[in-house]
This record gives C-alpha cells, structure tokens and sequence, in this order.
DNA sequence: ATATCGATTATCT
DNA sequence: GATAATCGATATG
C-alpha cells in the first residue's frame, strides 16, 4: 500500500529527533532543527560538512552539497566579529541559533554564517565552499559567468564570496533569517549523506588567531576554496 | 604554478 | 582614517 502522488508520510524515527519535514520542492530533505545548531559551532562545523544548502523563492529551487566551513567562536576568538562585542552589524550572532549572519566584506561580497549556541552567546559557521546539486544555471546566471569547463563550474561556489553570490545572498534579503526552516527561502537540509574524510586546516584570510585549525573540508572535493597562501 | 594588486564600502578607532 | 572571515585580473616562473 503505497502512498498517493503528493502525499508526504511523516517519518516517525526523525519526527522523534525533532527533524521537521519540508517543502514539496525538496522531497526527502529534512531541515535541520535548531538544537543542531545550539551546540559549540566546532561540532555544528563539522556535522554540517555533507549537509545542503537550498534557497526556494517561488519558481527558483537551488540545491548545493556543504563541502567546507570555518568554525567562529565568539567572544574568545579574535577572529570572530562577535569578538567586538553585541553591535547593530553582529546582533543576530548574539540571538537565537540557526539564523542567517550574512556581513558585508572588503567593499564588495557579502559572506553567510549561521548562528549556534544560544541567546547572549554567541558563536558562528561561515559557508566557505558548495557543490552544487541543482540550479547550476541559476547559480552560473547570478554570478555572471558562462560555465564550460570543470574548472568554470568550481567557480560557481568555491568561496564564501561565490557561493553567496551564486544564491543570491544579501545582508538586505537574507541577514537573520532562519535557516531552520524553508518558509524562510533559505534553509539547510540533511538527505542523509555523510562525507567520507574530513580534514582540519587552520582558517583561511584572517590576520588574527591565524593558528587556530578550525576550517573543515570534505577531502578530495574539487569544490573547497584554495588558500592564496600555502596550500591545504 | 605562485605572487601581487586594485576594487570598493560598512564598520570601528 | 584604517581595516577587512574576498575575488578577478595581471605578471612572472
């Protein structure tokens, strides 16, 4: 007995882990509940490595595998911009986990993080590099690139920059918003993959806490950003 | 392959 | 006034 066309069945064993069901754009995708990202964002960093990242905005559907993060750390790390305290740019660091921390950089990109811990602590995961899984026109349209080889494709999202650019992220439409769920237009998912090797390097393009190893990467996969510098 | 440079602006000192 | 969680272009090995 097999369900009828368009009619979703709960799942009960992620119904009981607080997974909730989602659009009928993304069959099968469960959004990520925000006790996922209540914890330390070391841990959220690396469990969000093989998770997805989706914008739905009406017609327009993109789907793009998480191949790399860096982990924030709040007012401990001197890296963090939440390291300057509680201001009108880094409040949505200090509110509610789960949400949208899109910043403004270098007079032309804008950047996406999501926030973890809770309230009053702040705590963050930058988005550093994506594989696309559907939508690459779109994604190609927004960056204002034709895609004709490999290496064109790696383009789309290798790079905070890029991969912001590619889904149309922006401080105006997407700073705070909640990634726990697709009514937001931007969400992120689970389909059950997990990534096979994943690897710690220290962050990319910061001056301080330079030392710190705390990006993750899926190794092997052509979409993670290289270093300007040395390479890993 | 690596190295260096300019773009361009919100934010903070 | 200086800086910045970047990128694309250009130059050179």
């Amino acid at each position: 007995m097999s369900p009828r066309p368009g009619i979703r069945v709960p799942n009960p064993s992620n119904r009981a882990r607080g997974k909730e069901l989602t659009s009928a754009a993304s069959p099968g995708i469960l959004s990520l509940p925000q006790d996922f990202f209540a914890r330390d964002p070391r841990r959220v960093a690396r469990e969000l490595l093989g998770k997805i990242l989706l914008r739905d905005a009406g017609k327009l559907h993109l789907s793009a595998r998480i191949v790399e993060v860096e982990a924030y750390l709040g007012a401990n790390d001197p890296a963090a911009h939440a390291a300057a305290g509680n201001t009108a740019r880094t409040s949505v660091l200090f509110g509610p986990p789960g949400r949208a921390y899109v910043y403004f950089i270098y007079g032309n990109h804008d950047c996406l993080n999501v926030s973890c811990q809770r309230e009053g602590l702040a705590g963050s995961v930058l988005f550093r590099a994506l594989e696309p899984l559907a939508g690459v026109r779109e994604m190609a349209a927004n960056r204002g690139i034709v895609v004709q080889s490999p290496r064109d494709l790696a383009r789309l999202t290798s790079g905070p920059g890029r991969l912001a650019q590619a889904f149309g992220i922006t401080r105006a439409r997407d700073n705070g918003a909640d990634l726990t769920s697709s009514v937001s237009g931007l969400w992120i998912g689970d389909d059950g993959f997990s990534p096979v090797t994943i690897q710690l390097t220290p962050r990319i393009g910061i001056t301080k806490a330079a030392d710190r190893s705390l990006r993750y990467l899926v190794v092997g996969n052509p979409f993670v950003s290289h270093s300007r510098k040395s390479k890993s």
